[in-house]
DNA sequence: ATGAAAGCGCTAACAT
DNA sequence: ATGTTAGCGCTTTCAT
């Protein structure tokens, strides 16, 4: 059926070895030879079989990711990140999608898919610190997101705290003192919203503002729906504001739409700030201010640190697993101006 | 290192073939046998090696996707289709991102990367009618998008002209009498923007409408800035409209922006539609009018299409290839509503 | 109902 | 500088 590296060999009149070492470049062969090879792989139009070739050499230039759901923005630039990445390092990008569901995260850190990859970039959004034992798998792994889990695994994450506490003190230093916040969890410690909140709160701390439970919204899924829920629920409380800090971009733009319904304007009578730095928070009216969290580097540094255990000699020379964290900068748009 | 065959085997007191039996519920197997091979499995933690499989078998159990670019919303959630789609089946999926650049979607449609996949669902944006040959490939093949090809694949598309020309018609029905058009593409016939531009023209003379040149703005990149662009090139042309086509959502959702810096407000001055139902077309400030154009439908018939044509026994025995076009449907929202 | 043996296409080890 | 051989882990004949 296919070409294989026997044909080449024959018509060329060589091995197979001698064909194998012109594809990969071994430096040893005599000109005529590599010639006549060659000639041959072109007239048969010889394309390597892939799968072959990781059996015996146990690489299959693969990675798996996985996300959440590539319909959340906010995933589907970090996985063209990662894939442009991948490329840029000569490997393809095998992408699952969890839905965040903790059954199937666990499902597929043991599916034998995996198998099929050199390793897996893994953003968890469902499992819990319970379910750390899930992690320690038997081929290279790289997280992305909240360290909800034990030492022992490269991680690749933002400064989540730091980050929502800059946000948070750049609207009070632009005047704000009544600041909503859209998407927080109930009672989260660990995890994106946990972290934001923290970081909220410890602006406040800082700034001696209280802390005001009558305009946290809440919504477990950040989508645009659950921010404009929530918006609404701080509304119907009837506890005034002059700033709303979405959890993410996402819950930031359906507060917006919101408030512009319920009349009241942004950013002249309410700031509203977001995180995520999505392409859509420079187009939206008005655009967003927002906090960068350095999506870009940490799908480049992701692939890296996996490419790094992947080609590791042995596997315990290699430095400890670390926590790697992305620089953030707050992107000041029309929803927060600096100053009002 | 890893746990195969024979070392099942070898615990369960059988031989490989019996534990290959087991894995692969081949019917006619003693049930005592069966069970101490589960042992064996379990005690071991074995899992096969499906690259082995695959090399053995012939089938990877993976498709590749080909799309421009994930940070393009529509690719994003089409790119989700999809692999939804193959996980309901029990396959993975490996994505590439072309960039649009006809280059690169050459190059890709040549790669050895395809041999560690049984096909491929290609979206192709650069290459033109005389690259035709080059999609003569000896793997399955689904095109996505726009025919600018030859018959000789399967094809699954979208009913652009007739959606553009409804789109258009809705405008019309609603009482607008110049439509501006955001996003075409200058000469071009073949493609999502000349079909698109042609279904526009198909209601106006339908109307009895004339068409006006000075009101169509184009743009090469269907970014929310081309559409921003565009937009402000038509207000600088001076001429007068009262709605918007955007030819994608992006574009309309750019130009929708640029309305409203400009005070024109949407949609009691102009009505915008756009083209694609993105989710975010639901949560924009107004909420966006738009074409669906049967994506999640286009993602399950392609991956359908394409195990149509893996699976078959005898390849020539299978239907010819078809071009398979999904349903399309106006979902009205605010920035054009059914009547002013 | 189970086993033995071959071989998918390639790379690696060892020859020469 | 090139050839020979083995074998990656599995499925698939072909036996029994």
């Amino acid at each position: 059926m296919a070409v294989t590296l026997h044909d080449v060999a024959r018509v060329a009149g060589v091995s197979i070895k001698t064909v194998s070492n012109v594809i990969n470049d071994y430096p040893h062969i005599r000109p005529a030879t590599k010639s006549r090879v060659e000639d041959a792989i072109a007239e048969l139009g010889y394309q390597p079989n892939l799968t072959a070739r990781s059996l015996r050499s146990g690489r299959t230039g693969a990675i798996a990711l996985a996300v959440p759901d590539l319909s959340l923005p906010y995933f589907a630039e970090l996985a063209g990140a990662v894939i442009a990445a991948a490329e840029a390092a000569g490997i393809v990008v095998l992408v699952e999608q969890t839905g965040g569901d903790p059954r199937r995260e666990l499902e597929l850190l043991r599916s034998p898919r995996l198998t099929m990859t050199d390793g897996l970039i893994f953003s968890p959004l469902g499992i819990e610190q319970s379910d750390a034992a899930a992690l320690r798998v038997s081929y290279p792994l790289v997280l992305l997101g909240e360290r909800v889990f034990d030492p022992g695994h490269d991680h690749v994450s933002m400064h989540n705290v730091e980050a929502a506490r800059a946000a948070t003190e750049f609207l009070i230093a632009s005047g704000r003192r009544r600041i909503a916040v859209v998407g927080a969890h109930e009672g989260e410690i660990i995890g994106s919203a946990g972290f934001r909140l923290q970081g909220y709160r410890e602006a406040l701390d800082a700034a001696g503002l209280d802390y005001d439970p009558t305009i946290i919204g809440y919504t477990a899924p950040w989508h645009r729906s659950g921010g404009a829920q929530a918006m609404r629920d701080i509304l119907e409380g009837g506890s005034p504001f002059d700033a709303v800090f979405g959890l993410n971009d996402t819950l930031a733009l359906g507060a917006m739409r919101v408030l512009q319904e319920t009349g009241i304007r942004v950013p002249s009578d309410v700031s509203v700030i977001g995180f995520d730095d999505l392409d859509e928070a420079e187009y939206s009216i008005p655009s967003l201010t927002t906090v960068d969290p350095g999506r870009r580097w940490i799908a480049d540094t992701a692939v890296a640190t996996l490419l790094r255990r992947i080609n590791a000699d042995d596997p315990d020379a290699l430095p400890a697993p670390s926590l790697l964290l992305a620089e953030y900068r707050i992107a000041v748009r029309e929803s927060a101006p600096a100053r009002l």
